[in-house]
DNA sequence: CTGAAAGCGCTTACAG
DNA sequence: CTGAAAGCGCTTACAG
């Protein structure tokens, strides 16, 4: 058997197309023997409906798009674990978009996208230009696609609900943990690419640096190994510094590298602390000291509120921000 | 304008929807005058045809399936960039599929792949059962769908192609390698759960240990640190060991970890190596020597040889193999 | 080179 | 509760 298809399944239970198709999308309509009945050929001739003739006809394709920037970011990888669990519970496919950042311009993959005829969309570049956010506000309002951005948030505007930790508030926190670890010369290292969420962290560390009335110090670097190395050995020669702030582990990890490799003890020295408590943070050592973003959980509730939008729901809140924690180990004091 | 269908452009264009279709697809067939005529029009009206209405009548849908274990695996994460480049070059979209390991069943995965009407299927997951790969063969076979193994070698069979390195020789090679430095206890830490690429690796380290004519030492632990860490502690307790060779990286820097904290200098006592060359194996200290495995290649790979099996071209060899590498950093002596 | 028409495999009002 | 029929938006022989 090659592929049944609907008339095939009518033919053998000797009902019509229209009833096939009632037993499997609106099965409370058909006379539960007569259901049973199809249900049983479906089963006998491995019936699945095709896909397209299902989306052309209904108008609905059950798929979702998820956009990613670079797959092999950690958090971007655990997020998909979340969002393709939940998409599983509501039936819904994924079509995956990697952005090559410049070279397709986005544009063409997002019209690629509503061609495709995704019911929803999930955002999880998490760096959102202005041009690029009124492009998605363009989608979400002439082709009435719903859409959710995940692990991103949009400062200007609350139009496209998005799904988060309150970076700004971790941000505080971790930093206000530096300072309570005693720590004066307290620098932020984040990236030189602008990333949105980045900006949050800062203004958080920003905040907790000037309650403490510390002089703020913002270092930006590559988020390459092979970059960052040279950068900390060459920055940290003439600055002193005895607390880091890393927007992520790995960033963390590798300035703990170049401490250690010039003498420097952590954290004796220098507290160091990073985002996001992956693997990286805890095969250092000593082990890092970190924010815990839940990150699967972030994938899962950013789909699940896709699904709710997508069924006309009624969202309450625009900006959903999960719970996060601070994880304390070894690479910093806690005294 | 919502969505512009082919009949507004042809309207506009005044010519028939056959036309349309043509200036798209064939453009050759059509004068270069008209043609010109219905881009211009395509372009203004923002047209792009319904993904649906074209795959249900052209039996073709331009897009692969890509099945894949686990997300946040790092390598997994990688080819995936890899697959994603050619996919885009080939203008093929990509349909992902997560396996959540028992709890949804295989069949019905790839039951919703074939109703999907995907052109391609490319298989990521590294473990494969007899039976998964008999119900593999079916797919291809009964719904003559082409099929490719990613990073997965299948040892009994030749019918599905596959792209990877030769895992049996990087084995072979890095235990030579820890046999040059003077290492005579060298044990393999490999995974409980069976992976196909696992036992290829403990192939190549077996011939190599029996080659030197030493004692051949298989450890099978856990990938989750908080697990091995344990494991570790307590194995080596009672083993003499001087070499490890670990098939993933991560597993390499968490047996250092356990050894250093033992107080055991690598790589004065022990040489270690890992698989893999990621992130991990940079940021450890000492740096970890492993084999480089060009993961974003073979996704890239796969999915061109995928394309090419999608065109009915002939395929040379089944089983591609591309080069690997030993990468020697400071977790070996290297003399 | 172009158009009219059939057909891809479904869903969904509309009758009954 | 069930069936006949229109329609979703394309592609592709077939004529001309």
């Amino acid at each position: 058997m090659s592929k049944a298809t609907i008339y095939d399944v009518a033919g053998a239970a000797r009902v019509s197309l229209a009833t096939v198709s009632r037993a499997i999308n609106n099965p409370e309509k058909v006379k539960p023997e007569t259901r049973e009945r199809v249900l049983r050929v479906i089963e006998e001739l491995g019936y699945k409906p095709n896909a397209f003739a299902k989306g052309l006809a209904s108008r609905k394709s059950t798929t979702v798009a998820v956009i990613v920037p670079d797959m092999s970011r950690a958090s971007i990888a655990e997020m998909m674990n979340g969002i393709a669990d939940i998409a599983r519970v509501y039936k819904y496919a994924i079509l995956l978009y990697i952005l090559d950042h410049e070279e397709t311009p986005e544009e063409d993959i997002l019209k690629e996208i509503v061609a495709a005829q995704v019911d929803g969309i999930l955002y999880l570049n998490d760096e959102i230009t202005e041009k690029q956010y009124d492009f998605l506000l363009k989608i979400k309002n002439e082709y009435q696609i719903p859409l959710v951005l995940t692990n991103t948030i949009y400062p200007g505007s609350d139009e496209i609900p998005s799904v988060s930790i309150d970076y700004e508030k971790a941000g505080y926190e971790i930093t206000k943990k530096l300072i309570e670890d005693g720590r004066h010369n307290i620098y932020m290292v984040s990236t030189v690419r602008k990333y949105m969420v980045n900006d949050l962290k800062e203004a958080g560390y920003l905040r907790a640096i000037s309650e403490a009335n510390l002089t703020p110090r913002i270092m930006r670097t590559s988020g390459r190994i092979s970059i960052n190395t040279e950068h900390f050995n060459e920055y940290f020669k003439d600055h002193k510094v005895d607390g880091i702030v890393a927007v992520r582990d790995s960033i963390a990890v590798s300035f703990m590298n170049v401490a250690r490799e010039n003498h420097v003890k952590i954290p004796e020295d220098i507290s160091v602390a990073g985002f996001q408590n992956t693997k990286y943070a805890l095969l250092a050592r000593p082990q890092l000291t970190c924010v815990d973003v839940p990150i699967y959980d972030i994938g899962a509730v950013g789909m699940r509120l896709l699904t709710k939008l997508m069924n006309q729901e009624d969202i309450t809140e625009p900006r959903v921000k999960l719970d996060h924690s601070l994880v304390l180990r070894d690479s910093t004091i806690n005294t």
